[in-house]
DNA sequence: AATGAATGAGCATTCATTCAT
DNA sequence: CATGAATGAATGCTCATTCAT
């Protein structure tokens, strides 16, 4: 009814803005609802645009939220070469920096559990390979630094030390966050076992791992 | 057309008889393409049985699906139960006897992976729960068997250096695992980063955190 | 809302009859506007179903009307026939009451008209090869009874005949019948060219069709 | 990005160049694939234009269409005219060049089967009106020239003739060229009966009805 | 005149689930 | 118990057209 009332974004910065502006409404609706689905309908009125117009930045529902699990990745990067760059920094402080990050931000996790079931429906083949492309120069430059610091770790070994890391991460938020419903049945005693306090286990974990692959590198070292 | 062609399942045997069909229904269709979704017309059709059948044992479409993946977990507890019970039983061993079994049961990961997911979408809390109790329960025996042969962990500790292990595993799967489309594109030098070898990795990785458990139950010990 | 109120058709019987009635709902949607196209929403509204019972009838909706595009075909050869059969029948009759037929089911010759274009774009070809194998019998068959009426035609001539003259008088509608906008400027001097009467010109191009093939098989005969 | 490249159109002359280009992308487009529909976006990057330029030469996408077909009907007018004025012109060769002409067009037809469907759905009446005009125009000289070769017939009789020719040629197109998929299964002896050589009895057809017109005017004459 | 960003109506189709038989 | 016909909500996406620039 009320038509062209949106101010045209017709230099490529105007572009990336409204592109940008569709991501933020995608993580908006998420950030409301970590576990909900929405649809095209809804992404659009939130961004204030209409339907079609989401299509002429994107080509799918899912490479819109590829763009928004891209640019949160980008953001966990930050704040972990952020807390790696303080001067007092360890492993434990990194992690802490990180989980800190994602208790503000609770969408984050359900996208990065679904983003290989999104990559495999309905993502062009050319934007799975930009997400891939951006993610893993971010992964290979944090990696070589990561190396810088642990000197014993072999060239690559940085970087599959932050991707088992990263797993561990996704993988334990998926079995340690259980669906709200199931939360208040928890003190039974026979679900005891996944009372797991969500944090403090994988920060442990996580510094296991990473000392671990310090011990190797040692051991390499004077056998 | 024909009607009635099934022989009734009166018996509760019977019952549990006709709903191993349909969840062994559910892993061959996933077996043949472990990325796809089914119909719940495809596997009644599979099943020899009308869809209607299918809802006469289960409550939704997920609820398959969450049956299917506790008996794959069963299958899985069985595999490490097995290697555990084996005389030269090893860290190593038991890892490589789970990847021997899911390289022959390549539908696990992606219903593993999707569990979370499903939960909170179509699964009933009954369901939910029974799924959980049993879990918990197999994971509470094998995690008392851990504490038995590591004896410095504390209690709980096997469990939980199981779970941790189990997400290391689903977690890497989903950062390893690229969809086809991805793995042509995978030599070029900006993305060798993810060519993954998800064994060896996870192997290594898992040997780790256990490792990392013992040590710390002797540095408890003798400190 | 209110559901499972139909009575359901689970006999083959049954069934061919909800299939008619979605033919007919098509029908009476287009007697009703002629040049409209009708969404499915509308089609099963009219047909007194839901939406989706009108996809267990039918594979899309250009299946629909290829369905309804046969039935007026046999109920044209069905007239037609009739009008073979009759004592005092002459070409000139025959032809005189496929018009009266049609003049009665103006929703004919678009549909006719759009045929081939509905064939290219949303029928499979199992329904677009059953189409053609019933409309080909008929025919066949019609055209044999030509051939006996005008004995000097050679076989396969009567067909030909056949479809010539439905050829003529799909492509004669086309050029004939100007929509309803265009009419009133019809008297204009420049527009008389198309103020074809439909009927009259027909008939006797027919006619001229029809005696020519006639003549040609006398002139075969004694040279 | 790059705004206002194209030279302005600015004289009458250059706005029917323009709008000529528009015309033969289309035909472009047509002509690599005469069974698809095009969209106003390929239209106009075919045209060298962006897609609101389209619009300020055409009032709707259908109308570019029309135009188009307008621009064929001239060319088949012009072939006619051309094949009549030789000196051993006979119906026949008419005919044969008219369908020499097509055989290198194929686009013509699904947009003359159209043109109805077109006319009734998104043409505006000034340019259905035109369209009428100009076709009627040429027809009437072309049937006036008709009469002048077929001496007995009365006047309208040329142009009726024209029309009626016309329309068979149409009708037949639409029955003979049956869409690809189906011409694998023609062969089968159910379906032998849709295996038309579109241009013999095309030709036949058509040299009946003249033959049968001349005729008829014989007739009137010497009764 | 030319552009192309924005619009949003429009729609066929799917499929999990129900329930009359 | 078993069936499978019926349901209808749910939705991503296209594309002709408009109009701000």
């Amino acid at each position: 009814m009320t038509r062209g009332q949106l101010r045209r974004a017709l230099g490529a910065e105007d572009k990336s803005v409204r592109r940008a502006a569709i991501v933020q409404a995608a993580e908006a609706l998420l950030h409301r609802d970590p576990a909900a689905t929405f649809s095209v309908a809804s992404l659009a009125q939130r961004a204030g645009l209409a339907k079609g117009t989401v299509y002429l930045y994107f080509r799918t529902r899912e490479e819109v939220l590829l763009a928004l699990h891209e640019q949160q990745l980008h953001a966990l990067f930050d704040v972990l070469e952020g807390a790696l760059g303080r001067s007092r920094a360890s492993a434990s402080s990194v992690v802490r920096a990180g989980l800190r990050h994602h208790a503000a931000h609770p969408e984050f996790y359900p996208l990065a559990a679904n983003c290989r079931a999104m990559l495999d429906t309905n993502v062009g083949e050319d934007a799975a390979l930009a997400f891939h492309r951006a993610i893993g120069q971010r992964l290979a430059a944090m990696g070589a630094r990561v190396e810088t610091l642990y000197p014993r770790l072999r060239p690559g070994e940085g970087a599959a030390l932050l991707i088992n890391s990263y797993a561990l991460m996704i993988g334990l938020w998926q079995q340690a966050e259980a669906p709200a419903s199931l939360r208040e049945a928890m003190p039974r005693e026979d679900l005891k076992i996944f009372r797991i306090d969500f944090a403090t286990q994988l920060e442990r974990a996580l510094l296991d791992l990473w000392e671990a692959a310090e011990r190797r590198g040692a051991r390499r070292e004077k056998p």
